[in-house]
DNA sequence: AAGTCATATCGAGATATATCGATGTGTATG
DNA sequence: CATACACATCGATATATCTCGATATGACTT
């Protein structure tokens, strides 16, 4: 929530950044300003490892599948229509991102969304590409 | 909205896939049930669209420094301590997912998020990986 | 304890993505 | 109209990610 203010930002009132005094010199970038735009590394690392997971067709497919519920590892194949090993490591790179969570019951382990967030993301992505 | 009922869930009430079953015959997938579990592929495609174009420190780094407001193309230069060309090329990728827009002003393009629904994305992913 | 089944891990080759210099395009400006 | 600037695109190399057979692990069965 703590916010910095640009210094930058006093420059000009037509936006956020330089964008008067640049009209009136003709040149951009000649003052090191938007230095104090860069975010907080840890909130970064965080956004980066959950895009990631998620950027995959068949991870999505994954996500996608465990909606209704959960399932174990081995129908997950029958879902990806992929070999054991392929699975496995997609279903490592979901859980080490904290998107699915696992619980074993004898031979089996049974995969589940961990976080509905993860579900509220898949829907907002939806909808940003759904126009274009 | 249209939710497809998955046959198998009717076999057992434990969970919703046919984990009952599979307890009393001791063998898993030999089945063909979650063949159901599919989803759609325009939306996945949709999904996976926002996922790639985020799943990138700098490209995130982007989305961060526009939360404040537009930037042109060489303030995000400075933002991302990186060449002209790679800056330019991951604008072009936010661009083409539709999570970045442009306002051509003279020389200058400047890029500003595209829809806040990219913003709310960001919190989510954040919050996800918060405890990880 | 030997065999089978479900899954995880390893490692190497295949595929995709990122990086960045060179070059092209459009817009002011002298 | 030559020059400078902001930015886009191209193309080659570097880096990362995916794929999947081979192999390991751990649980149940006989």
């Amino acid at each position: 929530m703590s916010q910095e203010q640009n210094a930058a930002a006093q420059a000009g009132s037509e936006s956020a950044s330089g964008t008067l005094r640049r009209m009136e010199e003709g040149v951009c970038c000649d003052g090191p300003f938007p230095e104090t735009r860069r975010a907080d590394d840890a909130v970064v690392e965080a956004e980066l490892s959950a895009f990631k997971a998620l950027a995959n067709e068949k991870r999505l497919a994954v996500v996608h599948a465990l909606r209704e519920g959960e399932l174990c590892a081995c129908e997950l194949e029958t879902v990806l229509d992929a070999p054991q090993s392929t699975v496995a490591s997609h279903l490592r790179k979901l859980r080490d991102a904290g998107i699915v969570a696992t619980r074993k019951e004898g031979k089996w382990t049974y995969y589940r969304i961990a976080d509905t967030a993860s579900l509220q993301l898949l829907d907002l992505a939806a909808a940003l590409g759904e126009d274009r």
